[in-house]
DNA sequence: GTGAAAGCGCTAACAC
DNA sequence: GTGTTAGCGCTTTCAC
């Protein structure tokens, strides 16, 4: 700390200035700056110029946390994800990041590990900053969780799935469909003998209904059973590597494979170069998440692209508008989802 | 958020519960109260117990913002990384989270997108929060930020690179260093003539830098000049294969190539396959970063392991230190990296 | 070891 | 349209 040069130091007793500094050199209230700053409209242009100029001459920042505490609510959006290492909601937190620039809300980010338990301890210490609202991924949540929401009295949008029960607003997609779809897409390409490769079952239930869709129109089509390997760990290259290695081995007369990541099915490719089987002629594969690798992998990933980016989006875009004091739209927001086809099947 | 059963909303009248309703129900002053529950070690055990029991009995929580203001410092760490989609900051990123577990710290996530003047305003917007310290990545930031930064007098953490004037603390490793290593292994592996392809290198200066260290280290070694292609986008599986295409084209006697980025170095790998050339034998390739499929590719790859968890676990570490009341250690601490020999060399 | 009292720097009624 | 007056719920001297 005893780096910076006096020089520089000298030129600053700024950022120490109050809101009452700046009222007193405007010729006004508190109260005024106040309004002048957060509703310009309710104050007159002359008054309104004077604080502006105030507000510059002493490099005066509003300090957040004395407005906090004396409105009860702070510019901060509450967000939970489960995980954010090599993974969808990246895009969506980014997504969410572009579409609240400009505006004065701060996103405060929390990673549950995919556990509802992380969770609920996420929520509570998040809501000692008196979130504007909450973002969670998801719709199952404990008890406690749901209570601390509700009792918020805040906005809340659940997202990446559907549910016709939201706390609040559900912004997604049906998982279970996005399983179901695979299995069409199979068929139409000639499958006999499907597989399936999962990761983190026990905790990612997103995972567990694609899965379930997936094996419920599998049935429904007439295949068998499909044959499943999931690893334990999250989803990984190495891991899918090495589940499809177990899987071929137990197996080989699988000729369809879905990973319920794009990620696994990565790995699924590497480990059926090794094995010397043709993708898509002796194996085809399907992903879920259209990762980026998979429009350059060879061959090209075939994938489900849920709309990262678009939840993300819409989540600010329906918050902006509720905080601004409009009506809560529609509880369940449906984005769907699409198949994108590529060498890979 | 007309949701919640009236059965639920009965049982809590309790979140509501202030520090003085805690400090009446124990027969204690609200002095004592936040003593008992900030340094217990100043109350007695009797009184502590009583407080402990008041707290559970009306399940108060502390509202942390009206402490950061009466204190002028929040439980808040404000980190700001370059990019939080498929990066190699998210593992650091992660690493703090763990590491910060169980203390009453909250992360404050920032995304400067790689600019700095971005990080400015982060740097402003977070101080507006009053938080107990701030992390950074990298060391070049604006005189603004600098100037901010040392006004709030917070332990500051500067990651991922090194510098011999830190503003306050810097963990990381030499960049330059980390470029210069890849050529002594293709020299070791008969490597002929060198490609090198990066990314964003106009705003990416730590690629900038192991970039550098390549080629100085290139030339000293006796090698011609390496041939170069970059890409103006953030690193991706689709650049790096686009940007071997092209280089390979322009240079079809290259047999080596460092890429900045494991994620180029996958769109390299794939190019490589398309076109029929064998790596190792016709292609040496390193990357950069170690991200996870490298150890599952066919070939694996080759790259720099950066300690990206370990840059995360000791800021923290550091500053849990610091934050204690302890002295600042080291202002540079240099934690190396590895070179990951694999198959794609 | 504990309490009283004075704020922290804003916002929000309410009056004018 | 603007000012006055109370707080928001804690922390922190300073006494005792």
């Amino acid at each position: 700390m005893e780096s910076g040069s006096p020089h520089i130091r000298e030129r600053l007793n700024s950022a120490r200035s109050r809101m009452a500094d700046v009222a007193r050199l405007a010729g006004v209230s508190t109260a005024t700056v106040s309004r002048a700053l957060r509703q310009p409209d309710l104050v007159s242009p002359a008054v309104r110029a004077r604080v502006q100029e105030a507000v510059e001459r002493l490099s005066y920042r509003r300090n957040l946390m004395a407005g906090a505490l004396a409105s009860a609510r702070s510019m901060t959006i509450g967000v939970i994800i489960p995980s954010i290492v090599n993974s969808f909601f990246a895009a969506t937190v980014e997504a969410m990041e572009q579409a609240l620039k400009g505006t004065d809300y701060q996103l405060m980010l929390g990673n549950s590990d995919h556990s509802e338990a992380n969770e609920e301890r996420l929520v509570a210490s998040f809501l000692a900053w008196s979130p504007a609202a909450m973002v969670l991924t998801g719709r199952r949540h404990t008890r406690n969780t749901i209570r601390a929401l509700i009792e918020a009295e805040i906005p809340v949008i659940e997202t990446w799935e559907l549910t016709d029960h939201p706390i609040d607003t559900i912004i997604g997609f049906s998982q279970r469909a996005a399983g179901r779809i695979v299995i069409d897409h199979f068929k139409a390409r000639g499958a006999k003998r499907l597989g399936f490769i999962g990761a983190m079952m026990d905790r990612d239930y997103r995972a567990v209904e694609r899965h379930a869709g997936f094996v419920e129109a599998a049935l429904a089509a007439g295949f068998p059973a499909p044959a499943e390997v999931t690893v334990a760990e999250r989803a990984s290259t190495v891991g899918g590597a090495r589940a499809f290695a177990d899987l071929i081995a137990r197996h080989p007369d699988v000729d369809a494979v879905f990973a319920t990541n794009d990620t696994l099915a990565l790995g699924v490719l590497f480990e059926a170069q090794r094995q010397g089987l043709a993708i898509p002629r002796r194996l085809k594969l399907c992903g879920f998440g259209d990762l980026e690798f998979g429009a350059a992998s060879e061959p090209r990933l075939t994938t489900v692209r849920p709309p990262r980016r678009e939840i993300g989006q819409q989540t600010i875009e329906i918050l902006l508008k509720r905080l601004a004091g409009g009506e809560a739209g529609d509880r369940v927001v449906d984005l769907g989802f699409d198949l994108v086809v590529r060498g890979s099947t």
